[in-house]
Order: structure tokens, then sequence, then C-alpha cells
DNA sequence: AATGAATGAGACTTCATTCAT
DNA sequence: AATGAATGAAGTCTCATTCAT
């Protein structure tokens, strides 16, 4: 409780007492939903991927999961637990699959056409990628513990290429492919994935041409 | 409203109450206001980098900008338009300094360090930039309408290096660029400038060896 | 925007932005209302007598005002300062009942009867004025703000009694006013008014019979 | 949960999210517990004494009793039990600390000194009691199943002050009592308990002078 | 006997926008 | 031309309670 003038912390306050509803209507049973939690996590995903962070809700996002409102702050503390733990799913998912790529990979121009796969296939391949990896970025700009998230990522992209490029040039391969995401994520229209391929396939040759 | 927000006190970024609202007309006394609109744009340029697009409101950016909230939708067609209207100024500008740079770079080297001057200083110098950036990156990757501004954007940026790169390296050191200042927004904590610039110069370097 | 465990006070997040409701119902159109945040006032008070400061809500007091519930937070500046606002006012108009009251006294004892008339008309007169009166007690124990109002209420008696009674005697008199009125006010069934009258009349003259 | 209650930081009050229900297991393991209710009440009284009944939720005593929420609704019949046990206890508790202070006094001269200390120590010595004391007063008024722990309170306070004082003398100190309690806690600053403990000895006085 | 999981209702608040002035 | 007043929708979150285990 606090004076019109007198900024405090405590300023959402919440239900009364007592007297609350006593109503008991009809329930719907829909107890005992395993892995509920991953699906809201999935929902969230594609809501941000279609609305951007700014037009995710928890209201929208559980419509999305078709579960009940209450769920959302019964899974997540809060809203921005949620935004946090839904991309860092996403995050660790899209290392792994990196990696995977990278650990198929046997000779160094296996590694150069994993890396242009993954920029045409996994990072821009749908719009619902890109776009999150694009919020995500936005987000982690302003927000330190998403940057930890960017970082592990980070680290694993450039572990994973460890076996085939030395340090430096892994840095510079990784700042292209970002850049490459970026740019033709903003491309209007968006190019065909051959195209995006090529593409990056030319410029990381061309990175390792004088690297040889 | 605050939702992705770093924590702030938020003191007096809340609605006043009714009173309130006449008694701060000592405050304001502002006719005849020219230039009132980018007024309104500049400081909703500083919203989005402190709070993010999601985090901006009409209430909090008529705040900012001192002007009161029925100003809002009297020189913006809506909250959209808002938004438009403020990254597209800023994309101009943005655009506008790196020709600037370009335009006073005699040699080749002289564009190289441009370039890692403007990544060093104008995109990454100032948290305020990074985030804008990204912002606006998020965004455009939903709405096409956005993405106009970042075409232009490009086009500007090519344009300018044209002079001294052909077009194919251009777009790789664009790639670079973006890369670049992405991955260092991302860090933790964030490289200082010096070393950013230290980065970028060995990176144009690599790609133009092999180039020569 | 927060992550899991890390408590900040940045807990209340808000609206999305950007892609809100563009939905435009009709609009009942029910401007210029004056006085309406009085009726709000009265509203709320009727509310609290009825259901206490507990069972008060801002979508109840909105209901019974009659005012859409965005007006609550309009003219009040959150549901803390409602609560203020309303107990402010109720006090200031107790403590000028009993004003006049006493300034229609001529003698002294016309004074004792104006002060049994208080305890058994105005603050014991209705089940309304009862539980107000008690419910301001109850928030005031707990937050300094509204001792203040309890402050002013007090003074104001203590003041209007001064004209018939020394300091100390009006205070051992106030008291007596407060716990007959807490006592009736706790038994069952409630006496009726004619008999605290008489109650009154006559714990004042025991308390004065000593004075004389 | 907290409306009107004084600002505090509330870190660890609020629910904790789906998984930390499970993680907090290390903590209770309190299998067989005996008195477990009393302690419910316990806390559930401390919570009244610091967020009022307004703010007073099952989630809130369960946590502050540290017992798994399912055990409020499985030794209450619902909140208004919760609240009304909790009260009952409380009033009992004190009329057994009035009556063994009155079986104490030999004296006439004690039974006063023993109202006084009554009041000083009792009702007012702790914020604690002072706040309790008004919540149920507020309640009672307009529950009347909580009028009858008032009532019960009242008459054993007046039982035991019937071998000092003829009943109409008692229940004028009963009032004055009360008075003073409430006046006393509103006072701002409150005053000491030495200062209370005088101001209680010379009311009594007052009133039993004539009486003599 | 006891409780973790779950939920629908409702809490406060802020929002973009309209409209009379 | 400009804005203060006002509002319905929607925001996040907490609630008492139920129920399967």
């Amino acid at each position: 409780m606090q004076r019109q003038d007198t900024p405090t912390t405590d300023n959402h306050a919440t239900i009364p007492a007592a007297e609350r509803h006593t109503a008991t209507s009809a329930r719907r049973a829909r107890r005992s939903d395993p892995n509920r939690k991953q699906r809201i996590i999935d929902a969230c995903l594609d809501v941000i991927a279609e609305r951007g962070v700014a037009g995710t809700s928890h209201r929208i996002v559980a419509e999305a999961a078709d579960v009940p409102l209450g769920s959302m702050t019964y899974h997540f503390d809060g809203f921005d637990d949620l935004i946090f733990q839904t991309f860092s799913h996403y995050a660790r998912q899209a290392a792994e699959r990196f990696r995977t790529r990278m650990e198929q990979a046997r000779t160094r121009d296996d590694a150069c056409e994993a890396i242009a796969e993954t920029i045409a296939d996994d990072l821009l391949g749908t719009h619902r990628d890109m776009v999150i990896n694009l919020e995500l970025y936005a987000v982690a700009a302003r927000k330190p513990q998403f940057r930890d998230i960017m970082t592990e990522w980070t680290e694993t992209v450039l572990t994973s290429m460890a076996s085939f490029f030395d340090p430096q040039t892994a840095k510079l391969l990784d700042d292209v492919i970002e850049g490459i995401t970026i740019h033709r994520a903003m491309a209007v229209p968006h190019p065909s994935v051959e195209r995006t391929r090529e593409d990056a396939r030319d410029a990381i040759a061309r990175i390792l041409t004088r690297a040889v």
C-alpha cells in the first residue's frame, strides 16, 4: 500500500483474501500431461517466429500449446523465464545440429560443405529459424543472461570447427556465417536455398584460399 | 510497460493518475513546437535502445520526448508507423555516416580503415547502436516493409564501396562487417573498441589478401 | 526479463507492442463525467463497508460506481492510492461532523451530549461507519501513511473538545469514545442506538464527576 | 500476494515454478509431523501481523509454516476456516494471559497495575499483537462468527475483573483499555512502553477515584 | 493420510486509440 | 492544430481449490 507519490517496489498488488470466489464450476479433467512443459516451449518458439518476442504473450502461447493460461506461470517462473528457457532450448538444439554435421565430416572439404549447409538449410532454410535467430540476438544485446546462451552456442561452433581449421580461421568463418545469414535474411525477396548455398561456398572458399 | 528490460526502478515512467495530468502543466507549456516530430523520433530511438521494441509504447516515448500522449497519434499513424519512421530515420543516418567515411577515403587502405572504424565506432561503439541495429534486424526479418529499410541501407553501403572493391569482394566485406558486429555484440564482456578495431582490420586484411 | 533464479524487481512485465489489438469495437460514449472521481470514492467506501479492504478490488468498485475498469487506474495511482484517498476522505468528513457538533454546543453538558451522540449516531449508528472505522484502524496499524489520517482526525477531535475540557480529560474522553465504539461494535447482538447513547452518557458522566 | 503491505523485497514468498516443486524435496522430508496444524496457525498469525488478512493467502502461510500447499486445505476447511481458527487461538491465548495476570493480583492496586501492564505489554508491547488485534476487530465487525470470538474474550476479561471491581466499573475500565490501546496504536511515532504504562495508570486512577 | 500437479477465475495494471474540446 | 480525458482489451501473475496418486 503506498501513497500516490511515494514510489515503492511494491506496486503489483494482487488478490484480496477471505472472501474469494467460491464458485465451483465444472472442470475439464486434463491431469497428468507429461512433457507439457516441452510442448509449451515448442509452441512459444512458433509464436516468437511468427510474431516476435514483442508479439508473444502468455495467452497466445497457451493457446498455441493448447494448455490453460494458468499453466504458463505454473511451469515457468514468469514471462521472462519462459522466453529464456525457450531460447535456451533453441540454441542448444541448433548447436547440437551443427556439431553433428561437423562430426560427420571427414575432410576439410566436407567441413566446408557442412558449413554451407548449415547456413543455407539450418539458419536460413526456414523463415522460422531466421526470425528466431534474430530475435535472440536482439534480446541478447540487451540482456546479459541471454548473452550466455549465445556464448555457449558460439563455443560449441568453434569447438566443432577446431578439427579442421585453426582458431583464427574458425572465428572468421563464424563471422562470415553470421554475416551471410543476416544479409540473406534481410534481402528482399529471400534468395533460394540453392543460391544461398552457392554463395556460402564461394565465401568460404575465398577465405580459405589464402589460408592454405 | 517493461517486458524485456533490464531492471530499472522505473519511478516516473508510469502513467500519472488523473490529477497529475493537470499538475504537470507547469512542466510543459510548449506551444508552437517546431520539429516536435523529430524530437519524438529521437526519443523513440532512445527508448528502443533501452527497452527494445517490445518494451516501447506510446506513453513511454511521449514521456521521454516530453510531449503529451495525444501527440503520438497525432503525428504518427499509429504505433507501427512510429516504429517504422524511427528505424527509417536511423538507417538513413547510419548509411549516410558510412558514405561520408568512404568518400573521405583516398586509397584502398583508407577504405579498409574506414570500414574498421565503422564497425568499431559506429556499429559497436555504443551499446545504443548495437541494440538498435539488432532490433531493426529482428523486426525486418518478419516485416517486409522494414526489409525495405535494410535494402536501402545495404545498397548505400555497397555503392560506397564500389570505388575500391569489386562487387563480390564488397559483398563479402559487408558480410564480414555484419558478422563481426554481431559476434562482438554477443561477446561477454564486450571487447574494447580498440580490440574490435584490430580484429576488424585483421579480418578485412585476410579477405583482401587473396583478392589482390 | 530475468532468469529463473535471479530475483529482480522487474517481475511484472506487461504488454507486447508493435502488433497489438487493432479491433475497434463500438464504444459507448460516456465522456465528460464530472466528479466521477468522487463517485468512485463513495462507491469504494460502500464496498469496504460491505466486504472489508480484503474484499475490495478494482473490479468490484468499478462496478459499484458504474465506471469502466480502466477508470480506476486512470483516476487513482493504483489500488493503494484508491484505498488511501478513500479513507482520507472518510476521516476528514467524520472529523468535520464532530467539529460541527461541538461547535453547536454551548454548555459543557451540551458537549457531553454531543459526544454521546457522536458515539451512538455517527460511529455506531450504521454498520457502515463501524466497519469502515475498524478497517481504517487495521490498515493504519500496519501502514504509517494511514496513521497520518488518524493523526489528523484525532487532532481535530481534541481541538474541538478544547473549549470544554482540559487536555487530559479530553484525551481520556477520546479514549473512552474509542473503547465504547469498539466494544459495542463487537457485541452480539449490537445494542440499540438508544441504549448505546445511554451507556455513553454514563461513561462520560463518570469520568467527569471526579474531574469537577 | 501482497496488497496492503509495507514494501518488501519479497524474494522467496512467490510461488516456485514447476521444477522448483520437486527441487525442494530435500528441504522438507517431514513425514509424521505432529502438531503441524498448530504450526500452521502460528505461521498464519505471523503472516497476518505482517501483511494483514488482506495480504494473507494459503500459499504464503504454507511457505511461512514450511508445509506443502496441499496441507492447507487438508487441515483446514478452506481459507475462512483457517483465519477463524487462527484468530480463535489468538484470542483464547490473550484472554488466558489476562486472567493469569488478574489471578496473581491480591489487592485492588495489584489489579490496576495488572491492567496497565496488559495494555502496555500484551496489547501494545509488540507491533505484532497490535496489528492482530485490529485485524480481528475489523473482521469481527463484518462477520458474526468472529464476533463470538470477541464475546468469549470479553467475558473472560470481565469475569477476571469481577473480584476487584463492580460490573459497571469493570466495563468502563475495559472500554478505556480498548481506547488507549487503539489510540496509542495510531500514534505516530508509537509511544514507549513505559510511557504507555504511565498513561494507562493515570487513566485507570481517574476512573476509580470517583468510584471509591 | 497426505500432497504435488494442475486450473479457471480474477487480481492489478498498462496499453493504443478515440473523441470532445 | 493539438491534447486531455477516457476506455475496452489485453497484459502478467496469484489465487483457492480440486483431484489423482
